[in-house]
DNA sequence: ATAATAGTGTCTTTTAGACAATATCAC
DNA sequence: GTGATATTGTCTAAAAGACACTATTAT
């Protein structure tokens, strides 16, 4: 770590957003049309330069604004990896740290004040080659990451609004995992994890069948033992 | 991700290693001591500049081998993190990748060809206060990342020398989770592992008791199910 | 009433953990 | 032999999973 302040190499740092959400029942990812070369008319993340004065979970939280409009409430948003690749940007060297960010599902999609277009895409028919830059890596590690922080995490609840019930919650599970869950032992594995629910005591009415309680997430941030993905 | 590629903020990046390694049954990691200002005499992570046509897990090698000469054999190295904070390097704007190196037992601890001084700490003899920079944090994330590591990749064997034996193995569970395993259970248990040890069919003599097994690392990554932590 | 969904209970299978029993060495 | 460690076996407790059952609504 011993260096010249004055010698050091160009580079360029970004931040490239992975905002994961619940459609339906199934995943999304929130895609920007590229206006631009390279890679004009691609699909990308959002994102953008980090400022000289400014931490990387701001710049993150600054783009998923900017280029989204989904900044209230303030989402989730965790670090998962960066990227490097010389050459991964064919102009100059850039890093580009990747940050996951999970919101509750949107009813109307976005409609960003910076970039062009934004869309939400199901995870599952993003065509990796139609992704700018390495940006196809980028959303395999993103949805890995959520996927495994299911486990021991209690984000899950992130997807959600503020009151849900366990059945949306299921949901959540099912859609990333990409599997079906026992309804039954589902519900009595998540209440048995200390923190993760709070009950509100109110029922959601007007549904089809009994009405189901609602739920508050709790304080616990973590699951223990983890939930097993199966 | 529109930008001018002649107007980006200054930024600089570098790579941090943790190497971890298991010494008398202890987790060590190695340390630099400082020698130019700032933290001169603190000890650090080692770590330097990313070069401009470098890919950033070959950078992570190449410090590796010049600060502590631990180059061969090719080393375990995972990508764990970013650290961004304005303000981390007080001389200027530093973007730092941390990997976590994990390494077999070294006999003679090491004598870098390009770092004054390296030493190899037990990481719970490690003052916090006594390293530069954030290193603090890069040092609990890896610690973080390795304990969490072993319970679903099989990397615990890169603790080991290519033959070892399943209290070897056992040894690095008990000291990188700081708990104490039954050995009989840890024996049926890592054996159920497809993939996870390949016996070579001969046994290490001249130990105290019956002489056990030798094992290689096998071809599996992943633990299914994951070993769980007490 | 019927269909639908929520939530509970019961039973079975699997897994983890405690710990005894046996194996094989150095001394 | 004794003492040490490896390895296997046995039993028990805990957890996961399949699935039946009850509860409560809309229609």
């Amino acid at each position: 770590m011993d260096y010249d302040p004055h010698a050091f190499p160009p580079f360029a740092v970004t931040v490239d957003v992975v905002v994961l959400t619940l459609v339906d029942g199934r995943l999304h990812v929130v895609l920007v049309k590229r206006g631009v070369e390279p890679f004009k008319g691609d699909w990308a993340l959002p994102g953008g330069f980090v400022r000289v004065d400014e931490d990387l979970a701001t710049a993150a939280a600054r783009e998923l604004a900017e280029e989204t409009g989904l900044g209230h409430p303030a989402p989730f948003l965790e670090q998962f990896g960066v990227y490097g690749d010389p050459g991964r940007d064919p102009r100059m060297r850039v890093i580009s740290v990747g940050y996951v960010a999970v919101v509750p599902r949107v009813e109307e999609p976005q409609g960003g004040s910076d970039a062009a277009e934004s869309f939400l895409a199901p995870v599952d028919e993003v065509d990796p080659a139609s992704l700018a830059f390495d940006h196809r890596h980028i959303l395999e590690d993103a949805i890995d990451r959520a996927r495994t922080a299911l486990e021991r995490s209690t984000i899950a609840t992130r997807f959600c609004p503020a009151e849900f019930t366990v059945a949306e919650l299921r949901e959540v599970y099912e859609a990333v995992w990409g599997v079906e869950l026992d309804p039954g032992n589902f519900q009595k594995r998540v209440a048995d994890v200390d923190g993760f629910l709070e009950p509100t005591g109110r029922h959601r009415r007007g549904g089809r069948g009994r009405p189901p309680e609602l739920y508050r997430a709790g304080p616990a941030s973590v699951i223990e033992p983890p939930m097993r993905r199966p």
